[in-house]
DNA sequence: GTTAGCACTCGTTGTGAATGAGTGCTAATT
DNA sequence: AATTAGCACTCATTCACAACGAGTGCTAAC
């Protein structure tokens, strides 16, 4: 981000009433409109004035000759960074969303779930919560269970309370007492490993073993070989539909870019952690329409933040709605919310 | 469906006539362009008035006066029923479709998945599958895994290799032999029960126990009351986004009732079920916009076909697409999917 | 430096005419 | 009696043009 001008005091003003209009209205915002609205000292002819040069620095846009004025994706950004003050939450929103959280969970996708669905609600766009990550998760606890003649359903539990199961096919049936012997070996060897990298942490360890203690690893790996691990990153999104009620989705045009994002999850939590990477690992920040460079945000804006256990980071929140949204009240939302989360997270892991 | 009217051979050959080009052209279809299209050995003159007929007996519709017609829903259904003949999947096809099945799969739900990702991509439409309802699914298996003091993770393996896993907080810390000869009790007394119906199943049980049986079965029924079991249907979609490709959702009105149909996962399984009563249990069924009495269904048509397995329904899979569908092709290529599915199953189901 | 005043821009709204696809009806034709 | 040609009619769509008004930029006065 190069040369971002230097604001004196009348123009941060008027930049902030511009992005705090047009936030709330939706519409091109106008030179009387800001000085009755806020009862300036000023005339409008300043303030146009004023906006023109704004305008001429980037922070504001207008849509065409004779229009109010817009932010640009520069003047969401300085306004998110310099202007508006982060609107705490009083102790009856906290209570509110601590309430969503009341539902019995099973384990931490739930937990997840609810937070995405929290979000969805008290912002009214998209609630996001990206599932702990692979590396994150480590192997609790494995389980080979037997299914018909070859078939193997193999169970990995890891610290989140989260199953992830799989039924693989053997080259050859393994009598019942060999797979006790190999699930026990498993389980002894591989429990607080990182999920992602089971295989290789055998074949490391294949060399040193001797003996029954090496055949059983060889076993071992063929099974894991079998395994299916693409890693899922799960992603839960919900009220999308909110999205459609803005006026800014309103064209189809619009509303189609929108929707393929939402349909790529990848994407979007490709999208939450860069967020993660722009910000302070207990902060939310914010992404800005264009701000990510392989595009599909444009018209967008993104509040997303880190939700921690024992100090690591897990995974991200967050909500996602039109790029004129109430960064001041959706910063606190999105933090207190990923506070709770990793609270709640805190009682599965170790 | 009270009353259809028998229709002689001129108003069938004009019917399927509209339909097919409408269905091709998303477009009112006039009296000229069927017999161009049709190479028709009839005047436009009489068309129009086997049009008008066809109009009054409702299986025709004119937007406004001096523009083409359109088909309504009975239009489309005494298409479907008497007038398109269903097109037999070429070899080549059959091949294509298959193929998308080659991928390793996890479990049950991999295999839905697929087949609503498989279903998206050939027919351009939504791809629904529904995972195989509780009261189909057995309890292959019970597992209880400690986390922690008093924290016990509860497996269930159905026979389709499904894991529904939950974590579970107990009133007071259970030690390990104890939790083995649950863990044992369980499994004896509960495999092969659907899994919807485990709580009553213990209580049934409950009073013909004796002694430590007792005990235990008391110990179980309160763990089996402390899982969180509400059934869930799960509902794979995928390709929607194609639906707002289509000319009829182009307006914002109408692409937002689609929106909200499909975010209402409940309700398309509403859908395909009452697809499954009105049909043969191993045919597709076609279901077209306002038939189904609750609404939300509006311009848009579904077809849907069960798959089975051992000879029993297990749950449905299908299209969803705008009204206009080629029904004739899709019906095949649900019918064959439904099939490729349950053979699928086979596997992992006892 | 600020403001009042005014000409100017340009999107929006509304009106009316031209266009054309498609119909319904009637009278002629087979 | 069924079919068809012909023609008047309907009505959505398109276009041009004018009126409107919100909002600007600029200039001159304060």
């Amino acid at each position: 981000m190069p040369d971002v001008p230097e604001l004196n005091d009348r123009e941060r003003l008027i930049l902030y009433a511009v992005v705090n209009c047009y936030i709330t209205t939706a519409e091109a915002v106008g030179s009387r409109t800001i000085v009755k609205r806020f009862d300036m000292d000023l005339s409008a002819a300043t303030v146009r004035n004023v906006m023109a040069d704004l305008e001429e620095m980037g922070f504001l846009q207008q849509l065409h000759t004779s229009s109010g004025r817009v932010p640009t994706d520069r003047g969401y950004r300085y306004y998110v960074q310099h202007l508006m003050r982060v609107q705490e939450l009083t102790l009856a929103e906290k209570a509110h969303i601590e309430e969503q959280f009341a539902e019995r969970v099973r384990d931490a996708d739930d937990v997840l779930r609810q937070a995405s669905h929290l979000l969805a609600l008290v912002s009214h766009h998209a609630g996001l919560a990206e599932s702990p990550d692979d590396e994150a998760a480590e192997v609790q606890r494995m389980e080979l269970l037997p299914i018909g003649e070859r078939r193997l359903a193999v169970l990995i539990v890891d610290n989140f309370g989260r199953v992830r199961s799989m039924s693989i096919e053997l080259p050859a049936p393994v009598e019942g007492a060999e797979l006790l012997r190999l699930n026990s070996f498993l389980n002894e060897h591989l429990r607080g490993l990182s999920t992602n990298m089971l295989t290789t942490a055998v074949q490391d360890k294949l060399r040193s073993f001797m003996d029954e203690q090496r055949f059983l690893a060889q076993q071992a790996l063929e099974v894991l070989n079998l395994l299916p691990m693409r890693p899922r990153s799960q992603l839960f999104l919900e009220g999308a539909s909110q999205l459609f009620e803005q006026p800014e989705f309103q064209t189809v045009e619009q509303a189609r870019g929108v929707f393929n994002l939402l349909e790529e999850h990848d994407r979007i939590i490709g999208l939450l952690r860069t967020a993660a990477t722009h910000g302070r690992s207990d902060r939310s920040t914010v992404l800005i329409g264009s701000e990510d460079i392989r595009g599909g945000l444009e018209g967008l804006g993104m509040v997303a933040s880190p939700y921690r256990v024992n100090d690591r980071t897990m995974g991200m929140i967050g909500v996602l709605g039109p790029r004129r949204m109430n960064y001041s009240r959706l910063m606190s939302v999105v933090d207190y919310t990923a506070e709770l989360v990793g609270r709640m997270l805190g009682k599965f892991g170790r």
